[in-house]
DNA sequence: TAGATTGTTAATCGATTAACAATC
DNA sequence: TAGATTGTTAATCGATTAACAATC
C-alpha cells in the first residue's frame, strides 16, 4: 500500500502507508461528517483521536502521510479535512459495484444503505440459480451469471462482490478477473487464489464475534 | 487480551495475545474443518500456512500461545487441532444472542448461516419501531425493547448486537450494559461509549471497500 | 540413523506514541 | 508576546519471521 503525495502537482514521495492508517481514515471522515452535520467549523487532532478512540499523535501521523491539512495553533477545518479524507479515500466519486450471490448475505447487502451513502452503488446481481434468477431484490433484478462480463463492461466496474458458498467462491472470482475486474470484497471463508495485481479483501461476519467469545472465557 | 495457558490444571503464564493471532486462530479452524472434512489426518505447519496466506513461523508462534498440540518430527492431527482451537475461542458452547434492530443489517443477521455454523444463535430480536414489533423474521417474532432485560435474564445471554441506526445507537447499548451484556458486536457506525469492563467489537461493512477504493486510486 | 517438523529464541521489521520545534 | 496546536523526529513498543535445537 503506497501513499503517493502530490505538491503542485508533482509526485514528491512514495511511502508505506500502513492498512490501519486506511482504515482510521476511515474513521476520520466518518466522524468529520457528523461534526459538518452539527455544524462545527474546525477541530483539533485530540478532538478528533478522542471521538475516533485513538492517540492524537495517530491522527496527525496518519495525516502527514498525505500532506498538511491543518494550522498550527488552530486546528483542521472540519469541511476540508473531510473532503481531503474523502478525495484519499477515492470517495470523490461514485463506485458501481457487481454482487454475485443472491442468498441471504446477498440480498442484505443489495439493501445496505451504508454503502451508497459511501458512493458504492450495486448495479448488477448474479447468481447461477434458476429459481433466482429473473427474481427482484429491491430495484435490481438477478441476471444468469453469463452477463457478468457484459455487465462489467457495460458500467466500467473495477470492484465485485462474492456472496456466494465457499465452494463456488473460486470460481466466481475466476469469472469476475477474466471479466476485468481489479478488486474484490469476498464474504465467502475461503482463501482465494487470485493474481498479485488484484486486490482481495475477506469480510468473515463472525470473526469479530469470536474475539468477543475468545474474550469472555479467557 | 491474555492468555492463561493451564497445565495439568494448573496456571502456567500469563501473557499478551496479539488480537491478531485470535483471528487467525478462527481461520485455521475454519480451515482445519475443511481438511477434516475432506478426510485429511495430519496437517503440518506450513500446509496449514499456506492455506491460510500467512507464515509458517507465524502458525506456530500463534498456536505456542496457548500449548504444544503438534509432534515434532510428525504435524499435527487435525481433529485434536481442531477441538482445541474451537475450545480457545470458547466455540465448544452455544452462544445465545439478542439483536437490537429489526432493519436491513438486522434482517440479514438473522437469516445469515455463519453465525449457526460457529455455535451463535440469535434467540430474540429488538425493535422500538411499532411497525415492526410482532412481525416475524424467519422463525423469529420481533419484540419491544422492552422485553430486552427479561429475554437476556431468562437466556444467560452475555453477547448482544447492535443494529439499529448512529442515532439510537449509545441508547440501546447503555440498556443492554444495564440488562448485564459483557459483550457488545455493534454495526452502527459510531464509537460507543462503554464501560472498560464490557467489550465491544465495531462492524463497518464498507471500510473493506474503502480499503479497496483507496488501492484503486493510488 | 537420516529426514522431517515442531516449539522457541533472537533478530528484524513495522507501527504507535512521546516529545518538541515550528508556527499560527 | 503568550497560548495553542500542528507536523515531524526519535524512542518505544509490539508483532512477525528466520533460524535452529529438540525430538519424533
Amino acid at each position: 500500500m503506497l501513499s503517493l503525495k502530490f505538491e503542485g502537482g508533482i509526485q514528491v514521495e512514495t511511502r508505506k502507508i500502513p492498512e490501519a492508517t486506511i482504515t482510521r481514515l476511515s474513521q476520520y471522515s466518518k466522524y468529520l461528517e457528523r461534526l459538518d452535520y452539527n455544524g462545527i467549523d474546525i477541530v483539533s487532532s485530540s478532538e478528533l483521536a478522542e471521538g475516533v478512540g485513538v492517540n492524537s499523535a495517530q491522527v496527525r501521523k496518519d495525516l502527514s502521510y498525505f500532506g498538511e491539512f491543518g494550522t498550527r495553533g488552530i486546528g483542521y477545518n472540519v469541511k476540508d479535512l473531510l473532503n481531503y479524507t474523502l478525495k484519499i479515500l477515492g470517495l470523490n466519486r461514485k463506485w458501481p459495484l457487481v454482487l454475485v450471490g443472491a442468498g441471504n448475505v446477498g440480498q442484505a447487502l443489495c439493501s445496505f444503505k451504508g454503502f451508497n451513502e459511501r458512493g458504492f452503488s450495486i448495479v448488477g446481481v448474479f447468481d447461477n440459480d434458476l429459481t433466482k434468477i429473473g427474481k427482484r431484490i429491491g430495484k435490481l433484478e438477478v441476471f444468469p451469471m453469463e452477463k457478468l462480463p457484459e455487465v462489467i463492461k457495460l458500467h466500467e466496474i473495477k470492484i465485485g462482490i462474492i456472496a456466494v458458498p465457499v465452494r463456488a467462491a473460486q470460481e466466481v472470482a475466476d469469472l469476475m478477473i477474466k471479466s476485468g475486474l481489479q478488486a474484490i470484497l469476498n464474504f465467502a471463508r475461503v482463501t482465494l487464489n487470485i493474481p498479485e495485481n488484484i486486490k482481495v479483501k475477506n469480510v468473515d461476519l463472525s470473526v469479530k464475534l469470536e474475539i468477543l467469545t475468545f474474550d469472555l472465557v479467557t
